[in-house]
DNA sequence: GAGAGATATGCAACTTTTTGCATATGATCG
DNA sequence: CGATCATATGCAAAAAGTTGCATATCTCTC
């Protein structure tokens, strides 16, 4: 499972809490990788089972108290291990995509509409992903190692936004005069 | 469950056996979808249960009887309303960004080297897509709507292709130096 | 006739993800 | 004081996907 390696991946920097990993989750590496709360709190009992993260009840005040996790060596031999084996690419599945190969038999104005909102969507996020490269990855070469390969991961997000909003522009273009008629 | 939908779809043309379907989910539709075999007999069986898709036996002479499935009226509305829903894009996962974010913690040649294989497979579908597309789609506009739709579908593909592959080209060159040494 | 390979279909166990629900603390605002 | 929101953690069931195995027919080649 990856889910646990990419948890431990967010915990190379500093010990976080159930709540902040999802939070991570929903920004930066999430960007690349999704999961919910409850899949992280899970997968986070897990790894402390298994040795490889040690988990800490800190108290707070004006807050409810959290649960600090924090990689251990254990953990961190095993993310070693992880990045030196074969990755897996899961490649994106997308409902939309099939929907267009019923353009002709059902109606393609909803497909369409759908297009256009995920036009918008395209936008903000590649608006998002340029505005954190130019704010904190300006100058990739002169970067240190590690926020290097985080640049490359977040130009990979550019790319790919980029990408999917020229094509919505492309199909909607074509698909507009049939949706009308 | 989309995988329904998908199978529905491929179903639209002509009735097929789920050894074709499997096929169909390696190549055309299965560059967006991918589902297993297994998957598929099991979800055959489900849709016809649910009256959605009708199945029939069919002796084969030189090779395996086989059981065909056509999609019914009933079937047919379920897929019209589904076009007609929200859509749901469920983003690629993928380790190897997650690994980017260890460059500078774990040592980095493997990811260099997993990012040239990744490359080639990315020269690979590109060249495949394309040569579908000279062959069937050399002029979109004059397509009629079904196959406008699996056109854009199609490009899709081809874009993808092409940013990635560009991309993994750029994330070598950054990340070369720092394996080597 | 033995073996490999395409065709054809499936079971069972397991992992992973999604969905819906549940709970509790403390801050802030009206 | 009540409502709402951010913080913080979790359970349980269902859906979806993966993995490994199993079986059978028929063709073609050695």
């Amino acid at each position: 499972m990856a889910l646990s390696h990419a948890i431990m991946t967010a915990l190379l920097e500093e010990p976080l809490s159930g709540y902040d990993l999802a939070r991570e989750f929903e920004t930066s590496l999430g960007f690349f990788w999704h999961a919910s709360h409850q899949q992280i709190y899970r997968e986070l009992r897990t790894l402390a089972e298994r040795g490889w993260l040690e988990a800490e009840g800190v108290a707070q005040a004006g807050r409810p108290d959290k649960i600090v996790y924090a990689l251990t060596p254990a953990g961190r031999a095993a993310l070693d291990q992880w990045v030196a084996g074969p990755s897996r690419h899961k490649p994106a599945k997308d409902d939309l995509l099939v929907k267009l190969y019923n353009v002709g038999a059902s109606d393609p104005a909803p497909v369409v509409a759908e297009l256009r909102e995920r036009l918008e969507t395209h936008r903000r996020n590649l608006a998002l992903y340029r505005r954190i490269r130019d704010r904190h990855y300006r100058d990739p070469r002169s970067l240190p190692p590690r926020r290097q390969g985080i640049y490359l991961a977040l130009l990979a997000g550019i790319r790919g936004e980029e990408t999917a909003l020229a094509w919505c522009e492309e199909a909607i273009e074509l698909l507009a005069p049939l949706a009308e008629s």
